[in-house]
DNA sequence: CAATTTGAACTGACTGGTCAGTGCAAAAAC
DNA sequence: GTTTTTGCACTGACCAGTCAGTTCAAATTG
């Protein structure tokens, strides 16, 4: 009898050429950008054909779009589920924000470049994919949201928070304390940089000690 | 070759020519990115001719670089101006603060497109202008770095906090949040989002009421 | 077992188009 | 009469996307 034959998604060996482009044109563009980078550059740097990023992809921009959908899945994913583990243990909405405070860090240690290419292409207008980096932010940003939405229905905030953009000032604050580690103090452990945002998330920034 | 600018021959003609070609491009660049924008393009919205964009610069990228040098002049001017301000009137070191988002703010409520472009190239490595790039990071985020370290000299913020992350979060708070604002939600006015953003600065999201 | 067939995956030279930057003579502005 | 702008043709490099041909592992056959 056949074993499930054929997965749809497609053979391991294309699965693993859709990664290494993936990989590959990550970083180029977080570099350059995606104009200036080329299907050619792409090509050479996951050591493949450049008929082969067609054969895989329809085109430049349609390679970009499913590459920003993958790595925005895992980054709500993981998000997500910091959230939902600390509140399934017993913390506190604000636990479950810096526990996704700690999540995003640990992302963006892990995957500095794709960030970096996040934050460049996000409030792109006029551009081929409007309508995926619509999507593709609102997904994340959407995880905070939840969470304070919660918090305000428990009591645990304040009625009169702006959740939509407290969850946007959030991302940023992250975001940008993160990218601003990786290009200017890289030495810094994760837990440093962490501690450093919790004090900002809880207000501990005033007064002494 | 004498292209630096407040040259003594700089006319007023001459003058005006580049501050049209300067609008021009920000927004093309912050529409559509660097590469993508082409310098035909930049020279029919300024309503100058192709030759005149290179008799007053000496390239693409070099208009470019100075068009990021002149917004983010302003940009800090506005924000030191707000902070020497409020501290000259009496202002704590956190009124300070508060009145730098609001000088943030007001400067993306009036150059929405230059603080887009800022974002999105901010974080570019292995670019021609990156060293201007540097520059004008730095002048941003010191005028806030250097409002912190009066804070923490006369005791009114902690000296656990971490300076320089504390002000990349800080930025990157206002920056994001506000390009939320226009992007997804541009009927709320100005002292609604200061007011949210007011209240995540001072800590005072948590708690009812 | 080989030998052969099949087809998905991959290759890279090639094409048609685009664009930064040039050159220059003439007009306009100052 | 000097500076600045115009208009436009031109070049050379670069690049997204194509396509006829190749590879190779697995399936089929003898």
């Amino acid at each position: 009898m056949e074993s499930s034959s054929t997965t749809p998604g497609g053979s391991a060996r294309r699965e693993a050429t859709r990664q290494k482009l993936y990989e590959a044109a990550v970083t180029l563009i977080a570099e350059q950008g995606f104009s200036a980078t080329t299907v050619d550059e792409i090509a050479e740097r996951a050591g493949v054909a450049k008929g082969t990023v067609y054969y895989n992809f329809a085109s430049k921009s349609v390679l970009f779009e499913e590459l920003l959908r993958h790595g925005v899945g895992l980054l709500t994913a993981s998000l997500r589920e910091a959230a939902e583990r600390t509140v399934r243990e017993g913390g506190t909405r604000v636990d479950a924000l810096d526990a996704m405070i700690r999540a995003g860090l640990v992302f963006i240690d892990r995957y500095p470049a794709f960030t970096q290419l996040y934050v460049a292409e996000l409030w792109r207008t006029n551009r081929a994919w409007n309508s995926t980096l619509l999507v593709v932010r609102q997904q994340a940003v959407a995880v905070v949201e939840g969470v304070l939405h919660e918090g305000v229905a428990n009591g645990e905030f304040s009625e009169e928070i702006d959740v939509p953009l407290t969850a946007a000032a959030l991302v940023g604050m992250v975001l940008v304390a993160a990218l601003d580690w990786k290009s200017f103090q890289p030495g810094r452990s994760l837990d440093d940089v962490h501690a450093a945002l919790s004090r900002l998330l809880q207000g501990r920034v005033s007064g002494r000690r």
